[in-house]
DNA sequence: ATTCGATTTTAACTTAGGTTAAAATTATTG
DNA sequence: CAATAATTTTAACCTAAGTTAAAATCGAAT
């Protein structure tokens, strides 16, 4: 399977965009690669691109105006979409930097393209509205694990949804996205492991 | 105004939905009252109306399985939109409650009507991208307060949002809003005087 | 294999929220 | 206005995360 057989048979599923709408998108896709530390987007740029990611991670995160510490607020992997949410659906300045974790390949189209599609089909329009939906479930999971799990639940959740992402990623990595220091991660480590 | 120009003035702004898009609609919009404490949506109920609230206020709030304890998730006031949005947007049994904490008056549209509407008109297709647009960034400020603030700055940002809402809801609404008990609500609230 | 750097854990101490129950305050209503 | 209910604060004690720095471990590279 090619790269674009994958994205389509991704947005298929995602919003039912068949090969004749696909192919009116066939022509705006890129290609780009990262190496592991480059940017997908910084800090007052506007995130013109979305991204579905053929390999690797990303990681979007915020720095603390007064501490300078970075803060994961979400974690993209392989077969999903990287983008800076809020930045690319309202075109404004954006809050975070998102970065590739390891070495990573990417399809990606121009939001004034995806605009376009937008235009000429309804499909298009509705996997625009997909795209903020998905957006949302993912910053309301993200949501809900604040409010109603410990970091001790959040972790353990974290293990079972991503499997994946302990192999690759540094600890320090995840303490951060759980909203806990590293001491606590390891702490709490040590606990479960008395279980 | 009437309450129908209210909402077509609100839903200009927020969409550019103007007059003849708005009138597409007008046939589908109700009007219900409902008392302090009475039901929009419950538990394992689909969510199939989208409210808009002339006036009240309500919260969508989660009981937790083991303590019975209840969490609010998120507080709607007037003229905001009021809805389940996930139960909503992917039409499946919702995990909360949302209820009104005072009197309150809603204008409200049937997913159906929506989806008629979406299929009619370009501009209320992309009303329904905005909602779940909407939707995200309502989700993702909470996000955000949560992984970058400490309650004590929850709180001093919730009075700086909503003054309207600390007149008509008990502290303890607050409290559960922000992810702290009782006690520890008041104990900031001592802290913040003496600063 | 050894060294250097990065990552993770540990330790010791501080801070703040959780818990429970009682007291104080405020609202409501007969 | 008194009584009652609802809300908020306080107290006392517990638990877990924050902080800082040092130690231990792991990995990569020479």
């Amino acid at each position: 399977m090619t790269d674009l057989d994958i994205l389509a048979y991704a947005l298929n599923t995602l919003a039912k965009v068949d090969e004749d709408d696909f192919a009116l998108s066939a022509q705006y896709w890129q290609r780009r690669s990262y190496k592991k530390g480059e940017y997908y987007n910084e800090y007052r740029n506007v995130c013109k691109y979305l991204g579905f990611i053929i390999d690797g991670v990303f990681r979007t995160y915020y720095v603390d105006d007064n501490t300078g510490e970075e803060k994961n607020v979400f974690f993209f992997s392989k077969n999903q979409v990287v983008v800076s949410f809020k930045s690319f659906i309202t075109q404004t300045p954006c809050n975070y930097f998102t970065q590739s974790m390891v070495d990573s390949k990417i399809l990606y189209i121009h939001i004034d393209d995806l605009n376009k599609l937008y235009q000429q089909s309804h499909k298009w329009e509705h996997f625009g509205r997909l795209i903020a939906e998905m957006a949302f479930n993912v910053s309301m999971n993200r949501t809900e694990s604040f409010l109603f799990q410990t970091p001790e639940q959040r972790y353990l959740q974290l293990i079972e949804d991503h499997p994946d992402i302990f192999n690759t990623i540094p600890l320090y990595q995840i303490s951060s996205y759980l909203g806990i220091q590293g001491p606590s991660l390891s702490r709490i480590r040590k606990r479960i492991i008395g279980k």
